[in-house]
DNA sequence: ATAGAATGCAAGCGCATACTTGCACTCACT
DNA sequence: AGTGAGTGCAAGTATGCGCTTGCATTCTAT
């Protein structure tokens, strides 16, 4: 193993960021947590700041995103597995989010790293809902822009609001499709009709 | 003057958890902002804790909170007006709300002081949407509950996250209508249709 | 006029924090 | 064998934090 005690204390100090944002994040825990004396930590990265930063920047970014179609058969049903998939990257990430954006004042780098995972994201549904567009399921004119943007705020909302007030959100097993139907029924999708007869309507 | 002290102790605390967060907001600095002797926080509220919770209670929920009429008439037009003032309000609680996340974990009692807000914005929403209905503009099977909750969640998205990444919102002029307009569209409302036609249809 | 409540002021306590210094140790590589 | 980079350990520094204490002061109400 050539240098596994950086990569240790980077995880650690995401993971206790995470938990306690900036300023309840100390340099004393992290080392502990890595199983490092804490002079290395200065050693390594010079400031409390910069190595949080690092460490965001290395693990503010989900690994694994959502996949669409690149043609597209089944809008409700590759939205709403699509929707699931988000739904739970964002709820592991709900926690450095938060703290990432409560933070965004004094340390603006730290939600510029998480919102990097958000441009995925909305690259991934707006190209699929034009795709959606252009193969005839929806009219032309139809706001795929706005609507895409609707259904990830609602899975961001869901995501980060449901644990404080449950009521306010769908049965978590029912919330994904949901919030992709009512999208679809945003952009006029049908889908009682098959594509060939959207098109020749 | 009566009891201005504790009324200014309770607003500057606010206003400096919406800053700082829980960690970050100092009874020094409480006491220097609300122009009173660091002493007379405790003697008045004996902890830090239960003052800043105390602060939250007051001064966590929003005074003004959008209207939407008993009896609607254009509902696209009363939605956006009332997502306007929404949005303000929103905009207005960024900071505090974003901290009250961030403290959850830590102190559960902050967010459930924001969510005050919520409920009423929710119930205001839902039997709205629910009286658009009853009064035929939209289909008796019209999801109105879900609805109403992507449009909250579209509001509450963009009041968070605008600042930090505009690029993926409308025009904050056009913002409220157009998540007023996509919501009344997945509850399959047709703007040129009257509510006499569509009861008829 | 006087008692009592509210507040200010100065000082301090104990603890935690970010960060530093000096020295010893281990291990890889030549 | 020896050199140097990486790390551990013990100790310490300066600062800031929540909170307390003792005493003086002001204001209000009887």
């Amino acid at each position: 193993m050539a240098l596994p005690t950086r990569e240790h204390i980077l995880s650690a100090a995401a993971r206790l960021y995470a938990e306690h944002g900036f300023r309840g994040t100390t340099t004393r825990a992290i080392a502990e947590s890595a199983g490092v004396n804490e002079v290395t930590l200065f050693r390594l990265f010079g400031s409390k700041e910069t190595l949080i930063i690092e460490a965001m920047r290395v693990h503010g970014v989900p690994v694994h995103v959502g996949t669409l179609p690149e043609v597209p058969l089944d809008p409700a049903k590759e939205l709403t597995s699509w929707a699931t998939q988000t739904s739970t990257v964002l709820l592991s990430m709900r926690s450095m989010i938060v703290q990432a954006m409560s933070d965004a004042e004094h340390h603006p780098e730290m939600p510029k790293c998480v919102a990097r995972g958000a441009d995925a994201a909305f690259d991934a549904i707006h190209s699929y809902l034009d795709r959606v567009r252009e193969h005839g399921f929806i009219p032309t004119d139809a706001e795929t822009h706005n609507a895409g943007g609707m259904l990830i705020s609602s899975l961001f909302h869901d995501a980060m609001s449901r644990e404080v007030m449950p009521q306010f959100f769908p049965p978590i097993a029912d919330a994904p499709a949901t919030y992709a139907r009512l999208c679809l029924r945003a952009l006029q999708y049908d889908p009682s009709k098959s594509a060939a007869q959207r098109r020749a309507s």
